[in-house]
DNA sequence: TGGATGATCGTC
DNA sequence: ACGATCATCCAA
């Protein structure tokens, strides 16, 4: 299913599923899909992969369902969780998502930041989580052996919206960003200041789905 | 081997 | 609008 979905379909699959990392447990309201290199099944100038297969990347060329963690601006952990089949290129960025259980663990870990704002941004998800890159190839859905679980539950398609990635450079007009209507934890949407110029008006520029 | 570059975020 | 801060990539 999350292995043999285009990234765009994966994403939605992702949606509104719960991750768990010890006491931790959160609900992801907001992801971006991931492609992969020019001669894949879903070209991606903008993810990752697009370069073809590094040491840095190599999960995300291994099958689905694994973290794919990467170091932002040298400060923040960013998770994604890897599509496709192995040999094949893809993943879903996590950006955002609702705390669920371990208040208590995350107040230490985050100390004064308010309950919508606590996991709102890849940066700060991964924080809240306590996942670095230590996790790294980590199986969520292996649930004997895996510190990091994932149990699906995606919304009604109705309750889905979608919109440009964030910060991207390059593809910066695809509409592989979801989140879920009126989910208050959803990240502001900012186009990079290093993409082309808008080829076609962007309707949704909070990110809030006018809900 | 070293300089440039971000799928970011909080503060100014 | 800007700086923090470093793993990774690529040119040399």
């Amino acid at each position: 299913m999350l292995r043999e979905a285009a990234p765009d379909e994966a994403a939605r699959m992702i949606l509104g599923g719960t991750l768990t990392h010890g006491a931790v447990s959160v609900r992801i309201v907001e992801v971006e899909a991931y492609g992969g290199p020019a001669a894949s099944a879903h070209p991606d100038a903008a993810a990752h992969t697009w370069p073809g297969p590094t040491e840095r990347n190599q999960v995300m060329f291994g099958d689905a369902g694994h973290l794919y963690v990467y170091l932002s601006h040298g400060i923040h952990h960013c998770v994604n969780i890897t599509c496709r089949p192995a040999g094949e290129g893809g993943g879903v960025l996590l950006r955002a998502a609702r705390l669920e259980r371990g208040h208590d663990v995350v107040s230490i870990r985050r100390p004064g930041v308010t309950p919508h704002t606590v996991a709102r941004g890849p940066g700060n998800l991964g924080r809240t989580l306590g996942i670095d890159m230590s996790y790294r190839g980590v199986d969520v859905f292996n649930s004997s052996s895996s510190p990091v679980l994932f149990s699906p539950d995606p919304p009604a398609t109705d309750q889905i919206r979608s919109g440009p990635r964030v910060g991207v450079s390059r593809e910066a007009d695809r509409h592989w960003r979801f989140w879920i209507a009126g989910a208050r934890e959803v990240s502001a949407y900012r186009r990079s200041p290093r993409a082309p110029a808008v080829t076609r008006p962007v309707v949704d520029t909070r990110g809030d789905g006018g809900q």
